[in-house]
DNA sequence: ACGGCTATGTCCGAAAACCGCTAGTCAACC
DNA sequence: GGTTGACTAGCGGTTTTCGGACATAGCCGT
């Protein structure tokens, strides 16, 4: 596993990626702030080093919609939601029950609110575009104020 | 991680190492019974052969005592019962609640029991010669009469 | 002798608690 | 009478916790 440290406007983010996909991508503000493992490597190539130059064009607004092998992983319920997180469109908000509705399992909205806290690959798999069904930003991993200034950056008339 | 099947007097052996040391030795027989994994790959050179020689020698009374690299995992508890086992010399028999005392937890009786059943390399980390203090065979992987047997096979004047 | 108690480490199953939810109810307001 | 807000009871997957079961043995009372 190789990893790089990159900034950003929302803080510090370590990306973590194998030979085969991207992995992680951490905070370090926020409940789920997490160090990188010691027995990663530090890189500068490969897809940890596509993913920063993505990043870094998503938050220029330049891009829009990521392009890069992901890997997440998790319980079988997990990866169903986080896979249909990726269908969701750059600045298009769904609530956390119409998320329960598209993987056939319309009681489950408390569930997949779980499961999208677990999202190991926040920004890319855009767990921040998930909301509570009165419009309300209920949490986030990073903090709340990530979440906000994310919906903002892709907001288009927004100011950041 | 690499494997054979060989046959022997306690029915077929799936012999399994890597290229560090031996990691399985696992009965067809029993409640212990488990085939080799998929993933595996058969083979029959380094660490797999040697073990099969010795094995074939030691069950015709040709060699008591085996020398092969050892990497069975478990916990802590668990490693230093093993540890102490390959200590018990051919033939020797001691009671579960000896070998709690012998690894400095004398009331550990019970769960030497339990580590010791898995063990995952048995004959050559002789769990075998461990029985109850009243000197009953009390349980065995392989099925108790494969334990009764291989204490037949250590014992000098017994017939097979 | 025999039966009941206790201590010991690990695994496994069941049960309960935890939540980044939501639809429903009810009361208090303009 | 809508509209809003607080409160409630269900919902479902994961994590945590807890209680047994065991390849035992010694001690203590009958």
């Amino acid at each position: 596993m190789n990893y790089r440290i990159m900034n950003s406007p929302v803080g510090e983010l370590v990306i973590a990626a194998d030979s085969v996909a991207l992995r992680f991508v951490l905070f370090q503000t926020g409940k789920m702030a997490a160090p990188a493992k010691p027995e990663w490597e530090e890189t500068n190539g490969g897809i940890v080093k596509e993913t920063v130059r993505q990043l870094d064009a998503y938050f220029a607004r330049k891009l829009r919609d990521f392009d890069l092998p992901l890997g997440p992983q998790g319980t079988g319920f997990q990866e169903r939601v986080w896979q249909e997180l990726v269908h969701i469109g750059y600045g298009a908000t769904i609530s956390y029950g119409e998320l329960a509705k598209r993987i056939g399992n319309p009681a489950a909205s408390r569930a997949v609110g779980l499961a999208n806290g677990r999202n190991p690959i926040p920004i890319v798999i855009p767990c921040h575009r998930v909301i509570g069904a009165s419009g309300q930003l209920t949490g986030y991993g990073g903090g709340l104020p990530i979440k906000k200034h994310l919906l903002a950056l892709e907001s288009p008339q927004a100011e950041l």
